[in-house]
DNA sequence: ATGAGTGCAAAGGCTTTGCATTAGG
DNA sequence: CCTAATGCAAAGCCTTTGCACTCAT
C-alpha cells in the first residue's frame, strides 16, 4: 500500500490538469501517502499546522480534479481525503461506527472477481454505468471493541 | 420497499426512547417513507416549507438515535436520511457522480449470502466487529448516463 | 397539569472568497 | 517574466443553541 512516493504521478496529473506541483500540494500528498488511509479535514489541517486552511482547501479541490485524490464524505459531515484508487490500487473501507476512523482493507482476488460481476449485473439491471464499487463495512474498530 | 406506512413501528421505538411521537416527526417520517431512497438535509427542508428548519434538524438526529432513520454522509458535505434497515430492510446503495442523487438497491439472495460471508471473513482478520455492510456502487444513473 | 417539543432569531463553526503578494515554469 | 498559487482576513452558509410558548400525554 505505502509503496514509493506517487510524486511523479501526481505531478503528471497536474500538469495535464494544467496546474502546477507547488510545496503545498507536495506536502498534502505527502500526508495522505503516509497514513494509508482516508484523512479528515481536520487532520490534515493538524498535521499541516503552518499551511493556511485556505490553501488546504483550494489544493485538496485541485488535486480531486486532478483524480490525484479521492474524497469521501465523512460521518461528521466533514470530509476524508486519501490518495485515489490510481495510485495507490483499489481497496475497500472499514469505518468504525465509534471513533468514526475509516481504515482500508484489501479483498482476496477471487472475492473482488465475484464483486465486480455483482457490480455489473446490478449496474445493467438499473442501466446505472458503474465507475467504481466499494464494500464497506460498519461496526466497531479493533480498538473501540476492546473498550 | 415502500410498503404500509411504518407509523407504529416508529412510534414505539420512539416511546422506548422516551420521546414523543409528534406531528412533525410524523411528517418527516413520512416523507422519508415515501421517497424510497436517501434524502438530501435541503430535499427534506424544501419538502416541509411550514416545518422550522430547527425542528427538523432536532428531530431527525431524534429519529436516528432512537433508530428510526439512518444518516448517510453526503458526497457535498450535506447528510442523507432514510429509514432504517430496521424499517425498510437491507438494502444497498447506487450513488450517481453527477447529480449526486442515491437510489436504494436490493441484492440477490446469494448475492447477499456471499457477500455476508465476505464480510465475517474480512472482519475477523481486522478484529472489526462489524454490524452492517454495503456495497456502494459509483459512476452515472440512468438519467445522466443519457445526457 | 407539566415537561417535552416547537418556533423564531441569534450564535457557531467550518468552508469559501477577495485581493495583494509570492513563487513556479 | 507572467500567470498561477499563496496567505491573510472577511464573508458565507449550513447547523446548532437559547428561550419563551405550545402541545402531547
Amino acid at each position: 500500500m505505502t509503496n514509493k512516493a506517487p510524486h511523479t504521478e501526481v505531478a503528471h496529473r497536474l500538469v495535464g490538469a494544467q496546474q502546477r506541483y507547488t510545496s503545498g500540494r507536495r506536502r498534502l500528498v505527502e500526508l495522505l501517502h503516509g497514513a494509508g488511509r482516508p484523512l479528515e479535514i481536520f487532520e490534515i489541517v493538524d498535521a499541516s499546522a503552518d499551511l493556511p486552511v485556505s490553501t488546504i482547501y483550494r489544493n485538496l479541490v485541485v488535486l480531486e480534479q486532478a483524480g490525484a485524490v479521492t474524497r469521501y464524505p465523512g460521518a461528521g459531515g466533514s470530509a476524508r481525503y486519501e490518495l485515489s484508487e490510481e495510485l495507490v490500487g483499489h481497496h475497500h473501507h472499514l469505518v468504525c461506527g465509534n471513533c468514526g476512523r475509516m481504515e482500508d482493507y484489501d479483498a482476496p482476488p477471487e472475492v473482488e472477481d465475484h464483486l465486480r460481476s455483482v457490480v455489473d449485473a446490478v449496474a445493467a439491471r438499473h442501466g446505472f454505468q458503474a465507475t467504481s464499487h466499494r464494500l464497506e463495512l460498519r461496526g466497531l474498530c479493533a480498538r473501540c471493541a476492546r473498550g
